[in-house]
DNA sequence: GGGCTATTACTCGGATACGGGGTGTCCGAGTTAAAGTGG
DNA sequence: CCACTTTAACTCGGACACCCCGTATCCGAGTAATAGCCC
C-alpha cells in the first residue's frame, strides 16, 4: 500500500486539532513531520479532488477540513489516495489457452475472484465502519497531550 | 497485489483436479492457460518454500499438492507468494520532526495504525476462514464439467 | 533373457535483464495580502 | 487619514525525472527413465 496514505491520515488529523478557522500549506503539514513537501502537496491534491479537503491558493492559503472527523471514514482517505480500483483483479485466465471451456458457461463470476473478493469486502467494511473522529478519540486517550501540543507548534507568529 | 496469487490459486486448484498420482511440470500447467512458463514456475517455487505444494526434478517430475485442499486456506497461498509483510507499514512519523513527543510516550501504537491494522485483520480472517475446498465447491456448482475436462486435458499421451 | 552401466532427456532452482508505477522534484497560474501613492 | 492602485509574495496545481519492485527470461545442477551392452 502506498506511503501517502499514512500521511494523508496524519495531515488530516493535523488538520482537524488545528482547527477550521485557518488553512494550513502544504508545506507546513510536511515539516511538522520532515517529509517532502512537495509530494505531501500531491497527496492532498488527491484528498482535494475527492472533496475531504478544500484548498485555497495564495497568502493565507492552504487546506482545510472539508467535513467534520465524523463525516470522513478511513475509506474515503484510502480510495482517495490509492485509487478505486480493487487490490486483487482477476484477469479471467480461466478463458485463456485449452483451459477455455464454451463460449457461453463463464456467467458466473470466477469462484476464485468470488473468494478473494468476499476477503477484499470484510477489509473495505472495516475501513468504512472506522471514521476519523475514531481514530481521533483513540488517539488522545493515548496522548492526551498532543491536540494542544500541535495547535500550538502550528499557532501562527 | 501481485497476479502471481491469482495463478497460484488456479493451479493449485487444477492440481488437486488432476489428483495426487502424478506430479505435474510447471510448464504443462502454464500452457493450460497460456501463461509465462518460467514465471509460473517462480510462482510455484514460492508454494513449495511454504509447504504447501512438493516439488520433484527430473522426467515425470513436477509439482503436486502437498496436502488436500481442505487444508489450504487462501491466506496460505497469499502468504507463499505476496510475503509475509503488512500492506500497511506504519513508518511512524509521529515521532519525526518537530511534532515529536517526549522520548516515552510512544509505548502504545499509533492509532491511525492500529485502526488500519484492524481492517488487514480482517482480510486476513475471511482469507484464513476459506480453503481451497470451499472455493472449489462452488467452482464445480457453477461448472459441473471442468474437472473431468482438466483431467481429461492433463492426461498423459 | 536379465542385470548393470552409460547416456540422455527432462525438470526444478536460482541468477540475470527489462519495464511500469510509486516516489520525489520543479516551475508556472492564480490569488490575496500588503505596501505605496495621491487626494 | 482614507481610498485606490500597484506590487510582490505566497500557495496550489500539474508537468517533469528517478528508482525500486513486479514481470519476464535463460541457463545450469540434479534426477530418473531409457537405451545399450555385456554376461
Amino acid at each position: 500500500m502506498s506511503e501517502g496514505v499514512e500521511w494523508a491520515l496524519h495531515s488530516c488529523l493535523n488538520l482537524a486539532w488545528i482547527g477550521p478557522e485557518r488553512a494550513v500549506p502544504a508545506a507546513r503539514l510536511a515539516a511538522y513531520h520532515e517529509l517532502p513537501a512537495a509530494y505531501l502537496n500531491k497527496q492532498l491534491q488527491a484528498l482535494a479532488r475527492a472533496g475531504i479537503v478544500t484548498s485555497v491558493s495564495g497568502p493565507k492559503g492552504g487546506f482545510r477540513l472539508a467535513r467534520g472527523l465524523d463525516r470522513i471514514t478511513l475509506m474515503d482517505v484510502v480510495a482517495a489516495v490509492e485509487g478505486p480500483d480493487e487490490a486483487f483483479r482477476c484477469t479471467e485466465i480461466r478463458q485463456q489457452g485449452p483451459g477455455a471451456g464454451p463460449a457461453g458457461s463463464y456467467a458466473a463470476e470466477c469462484a476464485i475472484a468470488g473468494a478473494m473478493g468476499r476477503a477484499e469486502l470484510a477489509w473495505r467494511r472495516e475501513l468504512v465502519s472506522q471514521t476519523l473522529d475514531d481514530v481521533r478519540e483513540r488517539a488522545e486517550l493515548q496522548a492526551p497531550t498532543a491536540p494542544e501540543r500541535i495547535r500550538e507548534w502550528f499557532a501562527p507568529a
